[in-house]
DNA sequence: CGGTATTTTGAGCAGTGTCAAAGACGGTGG
DNA sequence: CCACCGTCTTTGACACTGCTCAAAATACCG
C-alpha cells in the first residue's frame, strides 16, 4: 500500500535526493484529507498560520486577483504539488489556492512540517530548490504574458502543461487532460474567455491540437513547440 | 568602515535573525568587486557553475527573452540584493542579469557561498526567505501583467519601487530615481516604448507624477497607489 | 559643438476585449 | 431513456487599447 503522501515525496526527491529516514519522517507527518466535489477555494490571500497543503489526487490551481476583481491564474498543479509553501514559511499567504472539482487534498498542521523542514538538510535543500522551480515557472510565464502573443501563449501553456504531465505519467504519447473550462485557461493566459476560445480554435485549425471534451492531443510535440517558442529547460526536470 | 557586503547582509537580515558569526561568514567570502560604465550583460541565461553576483552600488535588472528576441525584465535590484541565487543551487541559469550604468557587483565563487548557506541554518533560513518574497513579487508582477492595463502597470510599477527604495533610504519623501530609459520600463511592464511614453505623460498629466530626467516625485503616494491598484503585502518587509 | 541615445508626436492598423445571442454539452430527476 | 437545466463554448459585430512605423524634438555626453 502506497501512502498519500508518496507522489509528494517523490516530486520532492527529484530535486535533491531524500534519505529514507527523510521519506519515514514525511509519511509519520499527521494528515488529514479533503475532498472537493466542484471549484473551492481551499485558501486566500493574507489567510495567516496557514497549514500545509499538497495535491494528492485531481488538479488544483493558485492564483491572485486585482483590486476590480479580475484574476491571475499562475500555476496549475497535478498530485504530489504542494500548494501552499510560501504561506508557511513567510507571514502569510500571498496568494489563493483553490481545488478543482474531485480533487483530494492533504492538509497538514504548518509546525511539525516547519520542524521537520528545519531538522533535515537533505528536506530543507528539496523544499528549497522545490521554490526556487516554482520561481522559475513563474518567470517564463511572465515572459509569456508580457512577450507573446495569445496564439503562442496558449501553445505554450499547453506545452508546459504537457511536459509536466509527461513527466508524472500522466500524459503519454502527447495525449493528455487539461481539467480547465477556457474562461480558466483565459485567466493562465491572461485572455478573456472568448479569445481564449478563438485562439483555440485557431489551432486546432492549424492542425497543432486535438481536442475531444476536456481530453488533449498534439499530434507533433515539436510544432506545438514551435508555435509556442517552447524550451522546456526552465522547468528543471 | 563598512564591508561591501553589508548592505547584502543587512538585507538578508530582514528575512530572518542572523547571528554575529554568520555575519562574520558572510564578510569572510572571497569577493572581486566589478564596476560597469555602460550597461552590460554578466550573466546569461543556461550558465552553468555561475559564481554568486551581489549588487553593491547602482542598479541591475534581470531579464529573459523569447526565441524572436523580446525581452521581459522581472526585477529591478538595489544594492543589497542578490542577482542570481537560482543559478547557485539550480543546475543553471534561467535567465540573464545585466548590470545598469555605473553598477558595481560582488562576484563571489559559487562553492564556499553553498558550504555557507549549507552549514548556517540561520542563514539557510534567510536565503530561503529571500527567494520566496521574491518568487511572490513575480506573481504580483504575472498579476500586473495579464489583468491590468497600461496605466495602472505603470503605475503599480513606480508604487513598488518607491516602496522598495524607501525601505533602503534610496527614497525620501516620495522622490527617488528611475535608472531606466522608457524602452526598459516597457521591458519590465510589457509595453512597447512609444505607449510607455504615452502612459507616463498620462500620469504626468493626471498630476500623479512629476519626472525630472530620471528623478521621479510622488505628490500623493496615496493617489498613485489607488491608480495602480497597488497594495504592499507582497513586498513581505 | 556635434553626434548619439532617448523621448515625443502623429497616423494608421492589428490584436484583443466587449457585449449579446445561439449552440453544444453534461448531469439530473422523472 | 428522455427532457430539462445550467454551464460551457462558439459565433458575430463592433469598440478600443496598445502596436507599428516614421519623423521630429529633446536630452545627454564627449
Amino acid at each position: 500500500v502506497t501512502h498519500v503522501l508518496s507522489a509528494f515525496v517523490a516530486q520532492l526527491g527529484t530535486h535533491g535526493a531524500l534519505e529514507e529516514r527523510d521519506r519515514e519522517a514525511i509519511f509519520a507527518l499527521p494528515v488529514t484529507v479533503e475532498s472537493y466535489v466542484s471549484e473551492t477555494r481551499i485558501a486566500r490571500q493574507g489567510d495567516v498560520g496557514s497549514t500545509f497543503l499538497v495535491l494528492i489526487e485531481g488538479f488544483a490551481f493558485r492564483q491572485k486577483h486585482t483590486g476590480s476583481g479580475a484574476r491571475q491564474i499562475f500555476s496549475l498543479n497535478a498530485p504530489g504539488d504542494s500548494l501552499n509553501l510560501p504561506a508557511l514559511f513567510l507571514s502569510c499567504a500571498d496568494h489563493d489556492v483553490l481545488a478543482l472539482p474531485n480533487a483530494k487534498i492533504a492538509v497538514i498542521p504548518s509546525a511539525p512540517v516547519i520542524d521537520l523542514v528545519s531538522a533535515s538538510p537533505p528536506i530543507t535543500r528539496a523544499f528549497f530548490k522545490s521554490a526556487l522551480v516554482d520561481a522559475s515557472i513563474g518567470r517564463e510565464w511572465l515572459l509569456n504574458l508580457g512577450q507573446r502573443d495569445a496564439r503562442t501563449r496558449v501553445a505554450h501553456f499547453l506545452c508546459e502543461h504537457l511536459a509536466r504531465m509527461e513527466e508524472r505519467g500522466l500524459a503519454v504519447g502527447g495525449v493528455f487532460d487539461l481539467p480547465l473550462t477556457q474562461e480558466r485557461l483565459g485567466e493562465a493566459t491572461g485572455l478573456t474567455a472568448v479569445h481564449t476560445s478563438r485562439t483555440l480554435r485557431k489551432l486546432k485549425d492549424e492542425g497543432l491540437i486535438l481536442q475531444k471534451g476536456r481530453s488533449f492531443t498534439i499530434p507533433s510535440i515539436s510544432a506545438l513547440r514551435e508555435a509556442g517558442d517552447f524550451q522546456a529547460q526552465y522547468l528543471f526536470q
